[in-house]
DNA sequence: CACGAGACCTGTTCGC
DNA sequence: TGCGAACAGGTCTCGT
């Protein structure tokens, strides 16, 4: 399910609460349970289900498609991977199927990471920044300019879809907003990444930036059983629409697989460069 | 360094 | 209808 748009939104759900959910910020762990041992890094599940009593949750943040809980002595971070997905609800709520760990707060809530392929990581640490080492640029920091991405893949001699799946080369970017972003940019998802001149570089740039921002308007998508609110499945221009024509052009959408990840464009408006 | 295959998991959809 | 294969929003590790 979550790429950058999905936990950014989950991530503002958590930190400040909807009309029938508490936010987290300002409530203090009672309790934590691990239902599925592989689910967390680190530490052992003996010292995760001891240090968090107690703690207070400062702040909710996301970095690339992790998501970070500030607590009063360590960050509790989470990735969803392929089905992860993190719920409020009250305490007495029956345990739904996949709950994988349980947080529960003072004040009847708790926090439920629920995850039905189980590839999703948990980390208890005071050091996030060395679990973020080797991640790229945050692709909508205000900092992260056409320029930093030009370079950046010229620097690299990859083809453009593994590379931008890459998340020590930008973090946050998964197979959908890949896809969407390569066809609005009119780049093949097999060119070369040193082929690109300054302009394709800003284009592609561009088009990373909008899709993203356009996921997070409609709030991620929600595309299966997995995940639920968002509704950017409805806007998507060529991830899943194979056959279907493209929206600029009309010419039916291809899939392919690359690096065995399906990959849709339009063949039209995404031509290998000569 | 770049790339492909296999692993890790469960559930849904596809194709015969 | 039934049943196995293929596929799914991600990432890691190993071999070439």
């Amino acid at each position: 399910m979550p790429e950058l748009p999905e936990v950014e939104t989950i991530a503002a759900i958590l930190r400040n609460g909807t009309p029938d959910q508490p936010s987290l910020r300002g409530m203090v762990i009672s309790n934590a349970r691990v239902l599925w041992a592989r689910t967390l890094v680190t530490p052992s599940v003996a010292e995760f289900e001891q240090r968090l009593p107690g703690q207070l949750v400062k702040d909710i943040w996301r970095r690339g498609k992790h998501l970070a809980l500030s607590l009063s002595q360590h960050d509790l971070i989470f990735h969803l991977r392929m089905s992860g997905d993190l719920l409020v609800e009250r305490q007495d709520t029956p345990l739904a199927p996949h709950h994988r760990l349980l947080i529960d707060f003072t004040g009847g809530y708790r926090l439920a990471f629920n995850d039905t392929r189980k590839f999703g990581r948990v980390w208890l640490t005071s050091e996030p920044d060395k679990l973020f080492a080797s991640l790229g640029p945050e692709p909508l920091d205000e900092n992260f300019q056409a320029q930093d991405l030009y370079q950046r893949l010229q620097a690299r001699h990859r083809r453009l879809k593994p590379l931008l799946l890459d998340q020590s080369f930008l973090a946050g970017l998964g197979n959908i907003y890949t896809d969407e972003a390569l066809h609005k940019a009119g780049l093949h998802p097999l060119e070369m990444s040193d082929k690109l001149t300054e302009n394709h570089a800003e284009r592609l740039w561009r088009s990373i930036r909008q899709v993203l921002q356009e996921g997070i308007r409609h709030n991620g998508a929600s595309i299966d059983w997995v995940y639920r609110g968002g509704n950017f499945q409805n806007h998507f221009r060529v991830y899943r629409q194979t056959g279907k024509p493209c929206p600029n052009c009309g010419a039916p959408i291809q899939k392919i697989t690359v690096g065995q990840r399906g990959t849709h464009f339009c063949p039209q408006c995404q031509p290998l460069m000569p």
